[in-house]
DNA sequence: TCAAAATGACTGACCGTCGGTCATTTAAAA
DNA sequence: TTTTAAATGACCGACGGTCAGTCATTTTGA
């Protein structure tokens, strides 16, 4: 026999150890030979735990997703209002300290539009999905307090997918304040009048 | 004196001439060989009227949205209420007749998420603003003629961002019919609200 | 005749593979 | 218990093949 190594760790460890030269160029000005660079490894050695460069990216979005999921459910916790609660959901967006998660996601999104992968697919429908009833759960309990109207929840798939939206948006045209102001308002504006009674 | 060809013509001659094979294959398994073989001109020829692979994508986005931007001026003056000229927008994500420009469409987000193109970024911005303004008036005649409530406006922006957002969630997870039974159920639950009076 | 237009051979960059090397562990012999 | 041969999997980087973009040359038509 011989040395036996965790597979599933190192391959945790490799994609953390380059994520950094992942967010400062992005996959399209990054060879493999530069990747293997920074995680102090041969190149072929990546290839025997990543199936291509984007499944690395792959993994690095794993990893911040659910670093991030951790810290958005303390926020949540905390935040008093179902209002606040909805906007801390969008944090994700503005956050200076999720800015890493914010630009591999973007290659992320990048990949899966121009190269459609089952796992990826299936793990951005996971994720929708896990988000989605999170978002359903905090309105429903908002309209269960009496906080909201009745029928807040349809527009729980409405913000999932508007924030979505902000990745295209915010990418291309706005800066960080600008993003969050437009969040920020949009949301306002909403509960404005879902605070409003409707019977 | 020597052929004069009309460049900006020509430019879009070739770039129809592919469209199709663009829109079969995606760029990403299209080489620019075989894109030069479908549009019958040799490969050195291509690099006279694009800068790259990716500017190809560009024009032809640029043709077909121009071209889709006029056939939804006519849907928007034939829709009677301002709930169904808001659904109009969103056709561009179900119209089976607008395929091609969804398809290419993604392309050409794709692109713009992974390599950021000042020109790029002007043309979706400057697009951005043009549709955005567009929303806004067709919001705020709902208020002029008392459809909708007032502030109703507040939400163009928000409908915008969540258009694009569908791009991202239709093209990985949903069929067409979802998509489209998705954005209007949500419209109704925007505008049953709006067309409430709140004074 | 000549300049613009068109071309395709060429180049350099880079992805992913594969045969080989090395370090460690096992196990059998001494 | 010590030694050493065999076995195995981790690791590597040279190499093949592909392809975007360039450029020297040819074609075209006013």
């Amino acid at each position: 026999m011989a040395i036996i190594v965790d597979k599933v760790q190192k391959r945790k460890d490799i994609a953390l150890a380059c994520k950094d030269i992942f967010v400062q160029k992005g996959i399209k000005d990054l060879s493999v030979s530069q990747i293997a660079k920074a995680a102090k490894i041969g190149k072929g050695t990546i290839y025997d735990y990543f199936c291509n460069k984007e499944d690395i990216v792959f993994e690095i979005v794993n990893i911040l997703m659910k670093k991030y999921k951790e810290s958005l459910t303390k926020k949540i916790e905390s935040a008093t209002s179902t209002r606040e609660k909805i906007k801390q959901f969008s944090s994700i967006f503005y956050d200076e300290d999720v800015s890493d998660l914010r630009a591999i996601y973007k290659e992320f999104i990048s990949i899966s539009l121009s190269s459609p992968n089952k796992e990826m697919m299936e793990f951005q429908s996971s994720y929708a999905k896990d988000y989605y009833e999170w978002f359903v759960d905090v309105l429903r309990d908002g309209v269960k307090s009496g906080e909201i109207r009745e029928g807040s929840e349809d527009f729980a798939r409405g913000l999932f997918v508007l924030a979505k939206g902000m990745f295209i948006s915010s990418s291309s045209t706005n800066t960080i304040e600008d993003v969050k102001s437009e969040i920020h308002k949009f949301t306002d504006a909403l509960f404005d009048i879902l605070e409003e009674k409707n019977d």
